[in-house]
DNA sequence: CGTGTCACG
DNA sequence: ACGTACGTGACACGG
């Protein structure tokens, strides 16, 4: 609340100057409801807020991922239906600063805001306790909070430059792209309408294969393309793939990220979301700095534009494999952690297992598939997508699936127990004691209960994972201090932190940042198997990755 | 504003 | 007989 009023008052330094000794009087019980968004602008005018307590997290810890905004929440806990205060000030893009709202809606809004927050926090506090979530609350939610408003109030340095000459590159071959598809399908049409596409493959064309959506429509996906082109010879298919890449990335990426270069900082600052997924990991977003791409060579090189401000270096460091060494220790597959603890190849291990074929001089195809299914265990295997996904009959996939589970018998048990956990009590759980909610959980509708079953696997993974990174990033700060290292923390990709520092700190700092994160997971929980980070530093994102 | 598609882990 | 790989966010299309 003083952060809203302070970003859009005329005299917000004076009323800052006489705030500053109670918002930093740790004495004084403060709460909040996002409380990142007042965190976030009172440092931008240099007050540190300590963590404090925030309903939105509060509800987030207790109930996951659903509608956690005040009005929401004052509408099932407070039984206030219909308030809406946000429609004094306005929502998302809409939303105005104070300075341009007249003054007593202004008033208003604070006062209801402040008096709800209030209200809520008297009756979420005590669920906190009353359902055992106080610990994951103040040792995760609690303290992230402003380590994430700091990381974004960093940003980090994009160059203009690399991305207008990349922008350049990709709308000329795009250009010629489209006359070839122009050419081949013998008519002028959308290359963007995936309507117009399916209509002139499978329907003028006459091509076979074609599957619908489910609204009707013909697929086309890339998938879906690329089979027709290696199937059925039709070049038109794989044009389009290829314009679909090299548009996506201008769109998304090297045409859109100029636009949110801060005028002031001259960096990109992009927004975590603490509170919008199930599983507990971030989301980011205006931009979404947590998809920027990476797998294919043309988009590889939007990375090259993030870079370290002159004198400093980038630092990347992420975990290798931290979803399986984390099924590895909750199943407690001992062939897995000894495979871990040796340091050995894990899809190769895994195909080694599986095939009994040597892992020296492995054919890459055998591997391939090994890490196919490992992914599978992890997304809740079914044979149809396993089928799917190596392109292969849903029988073979499903002996594949046999075997696997007669050479690690211990994910079986997991996947039973995960599906039992979450028709008896509704939810599962991390390590950490994250919980995960599935409300429909015992549905009659065979579909969405394969579906919940298969996240229910999923969820104590990719949760349990996303704990761990949290820790590291909450005890980060701390770290590099006491080893007397000045590093800067900017962004989180699941798996992965990325630093800057001044040059010539990169060797000192790497091994504290691998150690804090291999470290995450204690004292809470010892896990059975090791973890291993990875980290180089460079002067982009893509050489430091 | 829903749908399809595709970028990431 | 179902109808699916898990979790997100952004963009273009087209009603």
């Amino acid at each position: 609340m003083f952060g809203a009023r302070a970003e859009g008052q005329m005299e917000a330094r004076e009323a800052l100057a006489l705030l500053r000794p109670m918002l930093e009087d740790r004495s004084i019980l403060k709460i909040g409801h996002n409380v990142k968004y007042d965190t976030g602008i009172l440092l931008r005018h240099g007050i540190a807020l300590a963590p404090i307590d925030d309903t939105l997290l509060i509800s987030y810890a207790l109930d996951g991922a659903r509608d956690n905004g005040l009005e929401k929440l004052a509408d099932s806990w407070l039984g206030l239906k219909g308030v809406a205060i946000t429609e004094l000030i306005g929502t998302g893009k809409a939303q105005k600063t104070f300075a341009e709202v007249p003054l007593a809606d202004a008033a208003r809004y604070a006062a209801e805001d402040t008096d709800l927050t209030l209200r809520l926090w008297l009756v979420l506090k005590p669920r906190l306790s009353g359902e055992n979530m106080t610990t994951l609350y103040e040792t995760e939610e609690r303290p992230l909070s402003p380590v994430l408003a700091r990381m974004e109030a960093r940003g980090i340095s994009v160059d203009r430059a690399i991305l207008a000459r990349l922008t350049g590159d990709f709308t000329q071959r795009a250009a010629a792209l489209e006359a070839e598809a122009h050419e081949l399908a013998g008519e002028r049409f959308n290359l963007g309408s995936p309507r117009q596409l399916g209509e002139i493959l499978f329907g003028r064309m006459g091509l076979p294969g074609g599957t619908k959506t489910k609204t009707g429509q013909w697929s086309t996906t890339a998938s879906a393309l690329e089979d027709l082109a290696e199937k059925e010879g039709v070049p038109l298919a794989k044009v389009i793939v290829d314009w679909r890449q090299l548009t996506k990335l201008i769109g998304t990426y090297t045409g859109a990220l100029p636009d949110y270069i801060n005028p002031r900082t001259g960096r990109v600052h992009t927004s975590y979301n603490q509170h919008s997924v199930l599983t507990g990991r971030l989301s980011s977003n205006e931009p979404n700095l947590q998809n920027i791409p990476v797998r294919t060579e043309d988009g590889r090189k939007i990375r090259t534009a993030f870079v370290s401000a002159p004198g400093r270096v980038l630092i990347s460091a992420d975990y290798s494999q931290i979803e399986l060494r984390v099924l590895a220790h909750i199943a407690d597959i001992q062939a897995l952690k000894d495979a871990f603890e040796e340091g050995l190849d894990i899809h190769a291990m895994t195909a080694s297992e599986m095939f009994g074929v040597p892992i020296a001089g492995m054919p890459s195809e055998v591997r391939r598939r090994a890490k196919a299914i490992n992914f599978g265990i992890i997304y809740g295997i079914s044979a149809f997508g396993l089928a799917n996904q190596l392109g292969i009959a849903r029988s073979e996939a499903g002996e594949y699936i046999k075997t696997y589970f007669r050479r690690f018998p211990g994910i079986q048990d997991y996947m039973a127990e995960q599906r039992r956990l979450v028709k008896a009590q509704g939810f599962v759980s991390t390590i950490f004691g994250r919980k995960i909610a599935f409300p429909n959980a015992n549905t009659s509708h065979a579909a969405e209960r394969a579906f919940i079953e298969r996240a229910s696997i999923n969820a104590p993974i990719q949760g349990s994972a996303a704990d761990i990174i949290r820790r590291a990033m909450i005890r980060m700060e701390p770290a590099l201090e006491t080893a007397g290292v000045k590093a800067d923390m900017l962004l989180q990709v699941h798996d992965e932190l990325i630093f800057e520092v001044d040059a010539g700190a990169e060797e000192a700092a790497m091994p504290v940042i691998a150690r804090t994160m291999e470290g995450a997971a204690l004292p809470a929980v010892n896990l059975t198997v090791p973890l291993k980070v990875d980290a180089h530093a460079a002067n982009n994102w893509d050489e430091a990755h």
